[in-house]
DNA sequence: AAGTTTATGTTAATTTTTCACACGGGAGAC
DNA sequence: GTCTCCCGTGTGAAAAATTAACATAAACTT
């Protein structure tokens, strides 16, 4: 199928660096040049690699001589990433009013997510401009200072904002979370932003891949108890599964 | 000679991200196209660009934020914004604050722009996104709406946004003009904001590449006399230049 | 089950690139 | 001084790759 022949490309070629068309006709020789084309067209306006004369490359190929914030954090963990941003993706309903934070893992799931009319709230810039290629999703961008590390907006004026505005889920990311300190972020600003929503969004959905477990960041946003569901991994450790579980917390 | 005309193809590249061969003849009229080629693959195995079906494109392009990146972007009259862009540029000191809308003028001045401590507001994601590459400039994205063909942001709250900020100057373009109606474009809002966003600023540039001389829009956001400073391409036709010099507004 | 969208294959047309060779002018040899 | 020998360059044909257009098959809707 499509959609699998195209991840094992980008697989390959993220494992190989560069390709040619002939190699990739090599590797599956039951479909044509044209749809191994039509694949890389497709990868290379997701962003994923560059089409070159004869056939193509990785983005990341190029990347590692990169040494720049954001980019260097959409690398991290990109597996575990995916993999939540897709649990996450199959929870948005058609007509849904949701609110999206600007997290790398925010921008997986705007890649991932089907083309529903629905209304989605978000304080990341670079998740507004994934969303943007869906014809049916009605994105609001959340103003304010744009912070350079992860591209999102925030602004203590944004609770003004919100006074207007309700929300069906909330779907945010934490950057740190210890079952003492819940779950916490980098900005003073960002954790006043999310709290805000939080009040106003009917459930909490929390994306937590499980290389965050046992950080402490400055500033926390949440505990355990404030959120109504926890999107994870499959390396997220049992005994922590156990801790929300007995909360009546959703562990998925 | 050969030496520095590699250096700058690699400057130029660098700095517009990609490029076809044929735009590349316009700016090197006076070498042949295979000469051009030439170089490209010599700079492509010092490593420092990649060759694309019909031209070449910048390592730091690829490095840039995923998503944003090679997808085809329109390349309508892009040679005249650019000039536009950079005359712009050059008008933004240290310290200034300034307003810049969300257009692909705006964008190409953001990247032409030099890295200055400032600050720059904005309703274009797109901007915002180029900006963030700014180490010094401060940045504010001004919330709302997306609106997906042009990427950018409006809403009618805006306008209370912009009670508690000034700025020096604002530069801004619109995606038509005649004499008669003015400068227009295709929102009721984005007007609206921009209307607000003249209360407010001590200066407005206004930047009209000549393409878009004659149209009409259904939103006429300003005047004639309601801007400072029009800045444009060598194209833009004589009397409509004395139409502007009449009203002392210097045209550039 | 009919209709509509989506994925794929086939072939021709177009575009881009490569290749091979020719030309000219400057550096050094004699 | 002038004769080579290269290096950088230009030219046009040949080769390669990409796109476009159409046809068909599969999957999904209603």
């Amino acid at each position: 199928m499509k959609r699998e022949r195209i991840e094992e490309i980008a697989d390959i070629l993220d494992k190989r660096g560069k390709m040619t068309l002939e190699q990739l006709e090599e590797v599956f020789p039951t479909v044509s040049q044209m749809t191994l084309r039509r694949d890389l067209f497709q990868l290379e306006e997701d962003g994923r690699i560059i089409r070159i004369r004869g056939g193509a490359m990785s983005v990341k190929e190029v990347q590692k001589v990169s040494g720049e914030a954001y980019t260097k954090k959409t690398t991290i963990n990109t597996d575990a990433k995916i993999v939540i941003a897709q649990k996450a993706a199959a929870l948005i309903d058609e007509g849904t009013c949701v609110f999206l934070d600007g997290g790398t893992t925010a921008m997986y799931l705007s890649k991932e997510m089907p083309d529903l009319k629905c209304n989605v709230f978000t304080n990341g810039i670079a998740v507004a401009m994934e969303l943007a290629q869906k014809k049916n999703v009605n994105i609001t961008v959340v103003g304010g200072q744009l912070m350079k590390d992860n591209l999102s907006t925030s602004s203590p004026a944004a609770k003004e904002y919100f006074d207007l505005t309700n929300f069906e889920i909330a779907i945010v990311s934490a950057t740190a979370f210890t079952p003492e300190q819940g779950f916490s972020c980098n900005s003073q600003i960002e954790s006043d932003l999310l709290k805000n929503v939080f009040k106003k969004a009917r459930q909490v959905y929390m994306m937590l891949d499980s290389s965050k477990i046992g950080k402490i960041n400055p500033y926390t946003f949440a505990k355990i108890e404030d959120i109504d569901v926890l999107i994870t991994d499959d390396h997220f450790p049992k005994e922590y599964k156990q801790l929300f579980e007995n909360r009546n917390i959703v562990v998925m």
